[in-house]
DNA sequence: CCCTGTTGGTGATATATTGTCAACAATGGT
DNA sequence: ACCATTGTTGACAATATATCACCAACAGGG
């Protein structure tokens, strides 16, 4: 049904920003896996060095696998590097906490992040996997990203996050028609309690959507004068940072939001 | 024989800073696998996001996962950031260029750098997995790895780098002593044609070497004088880091390299 | 235009790895 | 002392995998 790989790197994304080390045990009762089995698969993985084990507390952790890899990459694309002083910006500029993520396979994987400086702030979790279904940056990827992503993540099953989150396909899909016919998306407390995210599509080369910025707000705090300056300010800063990549938006889209860009 | 997941994995030690992209033929080629599984891992790992395919070459490159995964690491064990400016120093003092690199799983994982500012300088391919057997730093962390790194290394088969690689056991088991002795290592181009590096371990919380701090010149302009000034300075960068990731040196080492590190 | 060389990708089948379950020693908490 | 964890290993049946062949598409080169 599935390959070991798969399952094997799927253990990984149960380490996070809030819990670097898991024990043997812990990982096989998250993932849902015999115990014998996630032991082997983190052996391989060690062998590796995609993780590495806490010679004295037997405890895995990330290993420098990862890091090299990283550098690889982010040294010949780098995005990382690009979108992060964007990402500042933006955050300046809606004085709220700016993200910004990449398709990663089944999800989209947060790659960057400016934290506001308000002392109420949405602070989210680096590293975080960020379900399609359930965020703003979903909603942007899966209204641009073409049918293929859409199909794939319509026919999955829709995890509950809040209970604002969205679980009907259909009404996904109508949520995602309204996005693509806006040109950014907007999420109300569907992935997270309190928090409201506006977000707007990242396209590469090919005009496809590759990613989103995000904009996440205590939902109380947003006003519709806020909802206008973020609204702006997204879009304005996906699409320096679509250019910055190397991307194109499709021309269509790019009629689309240039009235919602300009200071009505 | 071996887990199909360590295969998979070990098809990304072919992605590097001068080849992001490899199509799905040369990497069948490379690693010596048959195409269709290489297909097959591949497939997986893109699950995942861990490699990612261009749609229009159809070229593998590694994924947005593997920004994930280091964000996670790097947050909860700041290494690189601790690293780099303490490299920078480094070969700001030797006027050469400077790099760390850890354990990671069979072989080293060159984690940062810092390259000289001189015209002619030793330019290391980012990310580069570093052999034990043929690198000065790879000799430091063998000295004071533990005799179970020791052993599989010596066991393995050493690959032939260029023709001053120390391709025999007993022999390379030979310089590993003398670099525990002296504290440090030295190897004069038995990994790269006309490079000479000076390596000290760094020490974990259980003062076991997971990594080391070196410096390579260009062989023809190490002069004993200059040799010196790097030993001293390497050794200096190498317990300053030590420190910084909260390892501790053996008591033994730390008296050892004490008189090495005061000028002369 | 054929011919030859690529390329990425797909099926079929025998084989080898893997999943499962049990038991194990070593911890640590009460 | 007990009990409940932990990480680890072993054995067997089940299943995913390795290997081979093949295919379509594309790119020169004669």
């Amino acid at each position: 049904m599935s390959s070991t790989v798969v399952k094997a790197l799927m253990l990984l994304e149960h380490f996070s920003e809030d819990e670097p080390e898991l024990g043997l045990s812990e990982l096989a009762r998250r993932s849902g896996v015999d115990k014998a089995a996630v032991h082997r698969m983190l052996g391989a993985m060690a062998e590796t060095g995609l993780v590495e084990q806490q010679m004295d507390s037997r405890l895995y952790r990330l290993g420098a696998g990862v890091l090299r890899l990283a550098r690889v990459r982010e040294i010949a694309f780098p995005i990382s590097s690009i979108v992060q002083p964007l990402l500042e910006n933006l955050s300046a500029e809606t004085s709220e906490t700016a993200h910004a993520s990449l398709i990663s396979g089944r999800a989209l994987a947060n790659i960057a992040t400016c934290e506001s400086k308000k002392g109420n702030r949405v602070s989210l979790i680096a590293g975080e996997v960020l379900p399609y279904h359930s965020t703003a940056s979903g909603l942007a990827v899966m209204a641009y990203g073409g049918d293929a992503l859409l199909d794939r993540v319509l026919s999955s099953t829709l995890e509950v996050k809040t209970r604002f989150t969205i679980t009907d396909a259909d009404e996904l899909s109508a949520r995602i028609d309204v996005a693509r016919q806006r040109g950014f998306s907007e999420s109300d407390q569907t992935n997270e309690e309190d928090v409201h995210g506006i977000a707007a599509p990242i396209f590469d080369r090919m005009s496809v959507a590759c990613g989103a910025v995000s904009v996440s707000t205590p939902s109380h705090r947003m006003t519709d004068e806020q909802r206008q300056l973020t609204i702006r300010a997204v879009l304005r800063a996906a699409s320096t940072i679509t250019d910055g990549l190397g991307g194109k938006q499709p021309r269509s889209y790019a009629t689309l939001i240039a009235p919602l860009m300009v200071k009505s």
